[in-house]
DNA sequence: CATGAATGAGGTTTCATTCAT
DNA sequence: TATGAATGAAACCTCATTCAT
């Protein structure tokens, strides 16, 4: 009847995903270091052992989380943002892609950023992540201004699209407190928000501070 | 003899505050859960009963920081941002004493942002803060866009207002872990991501979804 | 068609074999607590249900090293020192066997010895194997004794034997840690310590203490 | 009434000894794997996290009773035997205040030797410990050869010192597990085997291997 | 006021051992 | 026969918290 066997002795890439289904939804709740081991073995129908002997520590564990939601995440925006697409294309169909993400896996989201972020030996995979996606949007900007015939410093640069993708993580938060909104919706404020503003930029408008 | 009491039995006062930088500084370092009472009690050069005796709990000991520092940075904007200039003038003089807390204050920030995020218990204290911001900047794009005569929905208000605060903790994150990158700067960058993006939206242009 | 059946499904001798040298091994470098189930089957290639179905309990399979071991020093003694030679030629060439034995199986030695000793569920099977030992030695002097018309008490006999026994388990160790040693030189030397020291009791010399 | 203040919350250097006392006891009775840091603190009378913190971790603990014990076996025998005495009577008076140690404290005996040996972690400690020892007793042997104007190899003089210690160690095994012998009847028999034998060595006398 | 002494509770991790295929 | 899957039990260690001095 079923594809899965039965009842107990699943395969190995079976059982694996489960856990990974249950850390992913405990670590989310609990954060990582309230989340217990016993918790998510208990939630993945399974004893601790196994899951020592398949995902490892406790910290592995968490890697393995954050790797499969990143890569997940990653994978959603890269398949629908194509880079033959011109830049506003492409930022609108990226940002579609990213809040349905976030939309569909909001445990994942909340492991991925709101924990990840505050436990010191997963800031630097989150960091990595985190910048790969600058680093996409700053590219995106450069190439839309460079067809402008303009041009701004790599810093500044690098700047802009920081703050775009925080805003965009902002509302990705704002997105996971608010279940019954929709992630279509959300993406299509946040483009308002960051495509208005980098039109701006794209035709050299600036703000200067006022001399006080 | 002197103003401060050279030695011990300082007035309770003065311990609290050592007491609560001392908190700070290792709730900064190592996160909620991994900061131990030991550790702060050591920092504080002081007993653990004693810190008990003061600020109570380790919880409350946690919201007693989160209290200060909110406090000490709502102030900083609060008493920049005078309600009655105008909309760009408060937004530029509010974005510049955050960034220069921020900069101030890194642990602080710290503290509050990074690590409260992820602790259930303290996300309520932190959205409480976060929605004070939130308001009170969707509260200038309102003024702003009725001076112009024009008007949107709240929830429109709600999220853009969402993402220029997203958009500045993400360049206060940027900020922390730059020591060297300038605050003043860094809050003129936002202020023309903000201003620019904000302006657009002042003068009715809208970015709308193409039809697939 | 080849005397040994290629590759799996050996008889069952050979692999219990296998097993034992494997066990020997890991429990000579760890030790009965630190060795692992899981190591010993995986180093002899096999997985752990057949340790436990050939072998049985990890207890039991110790048991199986120490008596493998300990019948193959046995073994070798025995059949150098064969009962009707002079004393003095007995108890070379059960000297030379001993440590010629302690030579080519360093990791038995260890098991034997420094392992079985601290752990208690073996203690007594280890003391049951050196009383052997230990009357063997005592029957070799009580024979040269009487050879020449002189006579101890049998707890003075127990004990010189005992302490021969023990200096001679200590240039085993000593032998064991030094790879390059040879055997047979060590053989010699204890054989000049034991002699001269057993052929003054023969000559019935004795030391008594001096009164304080 | 007593030296002790009464029942509980007693200093620190007290207690210490006391967990000492109930460590040695246990790492003696079971090993040093199969004893429980439960067993040890609550034959110690207190909680296991006390011993934590004031001997540290199992192993640390482990160290700790290494050194008490070794210690005193030192001292009581290197205040017994003045080096300014001749090499009998220091022997006598060493082997005398050994045996008389592992009689008192057998199971800070067992602790040291049965049990320190077969743990890897711990066999370096040991080890340096015998080679004191060893190298007492080859000072000896040393020392009483030049005065008779004979002379042996360095490797050959620390082989008979190491089987003459390994002989004194095995004595010790006897007394230890033999409660009722007297700890100074069975330093006689030793000295008896040890300076017969010596005495041979002292006179040039020596066995050779036959030629087979 | 101030602290050294003390602990209950709970978390991570490992291991010997056994099913069910 | 042979093994991957599975677990109960227990060990070490740490920490927030509180007495008793």
């Amino acid at each position: 009847m079923s594809t899965v066997p039965a009842f107990k002795r699943l395969p190995r890439a079976v059982r694996e995903q489960q856990m990974l289904d249950a850390a992913v939804k405990v670590f989310s709740r609990r954060g990582f270091h309230a989340a217990s081991m016993d918790e998510i073995a208990e939630d993945a129908g399974i004893s601790k052992p196994m899951v020592y002997a398949y995902l490892g520590t406790k910290e592995e564990l968490f890697v393995a989380c954050l790797h499969r939601e990143g890569t997940r995440m990653m994978q959603a925006i890269a398949g629908a943002a194509a880079p033959d697409l011109p830049a506003d294309e492409r930022l609108w169909r990226g940002l579609r892609a990213f809040f349905g993400f976030v939309g569909a896996y909001r445990d994942g989201w909340a492991v991925l950023y709101r924990q990840a972020r505050g436990e010191q030996p997963f800031a630097g995979e989150l960091a990595a992540m985190r910048a790969r996606l600058v680093e996409v949007v700053a590219g995106m900007l450069d190439h839309a201004l460079r067809a402008e015939g303009r041009e701004i410093t790599a810093v500044d640069l690098e700047v802009v699209a920081y703050a775009l993708v925080g805003a965009t993580e902002s509302l990705a938060d704002w997105l996971a407190d608010h279940p019954d909104a929709d992630p279509e919706k959300t993406a299509t404020r946040m483009m308002n928000v960051a495509w208005l503003g980098a039109a701006q930029l794209l035709h050299g408008a600036t703000w200067r501070p006022p001399v006080d």
